[in-house]
DNA sequence: CTGAAAGCGCTAACAG
DNA sequence: CTGTTAGCGCTTTCAG
């Protein structure tokens, strides 16, 4: 019956004929000290007799700490997010902190989405986000909220990050193609005003160059988005050449399976005719047909050390912003195949 | 320079030289209407100067609604499960409302997990964790905390809940492969402790039935969970059975794909040798060789339908408890094919 | 229509 | 070691 509204710390001290000061600090790892263990004891017996628990809005208010970090996430159903956001979340939670996440792909504009936020008071927030605009990351920096970013790294690399090495990625992909034997290797870029698109092209360009290949055997199409239509879209394109490729490389698996479709339509085989390297290992790409060769990236860890930046940059005033690298590794599958030529 | 802290009500309300509580209702759309006009105009400037953000954890400290809504999902990066939260967060974020995510597998104990978002004062929780033991729901009851059932069901159907027909589900894929000619056909059934792991087997069990199959010829054999490796064991035990079954329709697509596992283990061909059928229509199982028939739920409607009726349970009191029941609908790829028999 | 006053639940000085 | 006091930023009576 006793629907009683939440027990407050007042109920616990009135309870124990103490001082709703002394719960507080009984209740309080920090300030335990402070009190005498016999009370301590009582007050908790008391506290959780009558179900008591904390109500953090409150301490917030009063401490100005909210406990809740904000994550914006270009696209939540991307299958690409959920290990790096699990990452982030697991971490926070065991922190005592809590995630409030938030699709920037769906409702108003992503300056609206961080006010929100910043009206809830969140204590940070983990940036996801696709485009890299300076006005967001001003935003933030003019509301002086502690910001990291995963997944990603702004052009002047001036925010804490976590990211995988694009670079290096491109680099063993390329490589591996390169000891199959493939002199034409097209690339499928993807969008270049977020990093991972502009990284992965520029580690791409690099990569070929130092294979001693030119650029008219590597050709490069753009895609605006990463979706599996535009890579689709771009593979035809590169198909299409003069010069046709005996190997693509895609920026990302989504692009990679575009490729494939690609293949259907012209009548091609992968990778008998063609050779196919992915990014991401997203989930299941072992299962796809031929079994796709990928950069494994580490995501889950990615959203690890995101999440750890941020509490570091929450804690420690201005520790100069920090970059984590998570290095990537090939895997190989069923895509990629020596070139007869 | 002035990177003061986040102007409050007070600072609106001094620079309009008016008092707080007049910002208060200026403020509010719901008060608006009690204040002349000119000076809500007058505020609402002063207040964009400043760039003041209402404090949503002040607000809710005084109003007990703090606008945030719990989530319990079993594990973010099931790859079924981004579409449902995408469909709940966008749902609520349209309302006005922030979306905590926890992920139950990794921390501690669910009711604890339950416990931190009370103390964080959410007005209601969307519960889409796996096992349905009573003691999770009753302490939300205990609590007074609307919650709402998200691809599950419970047991005494007394909570709102949407969810697919599970039931109707396994019909069109037994179906399908009753019209295909099978006649032996056996079923990986998914955790029983679970909704969709018991309904999707009664639903197989009465759709055989009506078939007129024995239940000699229509073998169940059960997973402890939902994963790609107990799906291969399972599809197994089914494959060495005295009577080989033609075709397995599996509870899950993840088993699918490990029913596929095992397909390849004994040397059989899918769908030549076994034809398969997958329930969910997970990202990319059109990719997988063979392209995976399946039961396409709407999972982003079932997770709009969730928030929308956690909202309704939230604002009227006890309106009788519904259940949102969305049809699934069969997606014939090449995993099935007609009987040789 | 606007001001005054009180208080949501908690913590942090400051006394004692 | 414990009680007192004050107040975080907001809403909401109650007056006027």
């Amino acid at each position: 019956m006793a629907a009683a509204s939440r027990p407050t710390i007042k109920d616990v001290a009135a309870r124990c004929g103490v001082h709703p000061s002394t719960v507080s600090r009984a209740l309080s790892p920090a300030m335990k000290h402070l009190v005498a263990d016999d009370v301590a004891d009582r007050i908790k017996a008391a506290a959780n007799a009558l179900g008591y628990r904390l109500n953090m809005a409150a301490k917030g208010l009063r401490t100005g700490r909210s406990g809740l970090i904000g994550v914006l996430a270009p696209d939540i159903a991307d299958p690409g997010f959920p290990p790096v956001l699990s990452g982030i979340t697991d971490h926070l939670n065991a922190e005592g902190y809590a995630t409030i996440v938030v699709d920037v792909g769906s409702n108003g504009s992503e300056q609206d989405l961080v006010d929100r936020l910043i009206a809830r008071g969140v204590d940070g927030l983990v940036l996801a986000t696709v485009t890299l605009r300076d006005d967001v990351v001003k935003h933030c920096l003019d509301a002086a909220l502690p910001v990291v970013l995963v997944n990603r790294v702004d052009a002047a690399g001036q925010l804490p990050s976590a990211a995988s090495d694009d670079v290096a990625g491109m680099r063993l992909a390329v490589e591996h193609l390169v000891a199959l034997g493939h002199q034409r290797i097209g690339h499928v870029a993807g969008p270049q005003h977020v990093s991972t698109g502009a990284r992965r092209r520029a580690g791409f360009e690099a990569s070929v160059r130092d294979a001693g290949l030119s650029a008219r055997h590597t050709p490069v199409e753009t895609v605006e988005a990463y979706t599996r239509a535009a890579g689709r879209e771009a593979a035809l394109r590169l198909l299409a050449r003069r010069i046709r490729p005996t190997a693509i490389v895609a920026a990302n698996d989504l692009l990679a399976l575009g490729v494939y479709d690609a293949l259907a339509v012209r009548g091609l085989a992968c990778p008998h005719d063609v050779s196919v390297v992915g990014h991401n290992d997203m989930p299941f790409v072992d299962m796809v047909a031929p079994p796709l060769t990928t950069i494994r990236i580490a995501q889950r860890d990615m959203g690890e050390a995101a999440a750890r930046l941020l509490l570091a940059r929450i804690a420690g005033p201005e520790a100069a912003s920090e970059h984590i690298v998570l290095a990537p590794q090939l895997i190989i599958r069923g895509s990629t195949i020596a070139c007869g030529h």
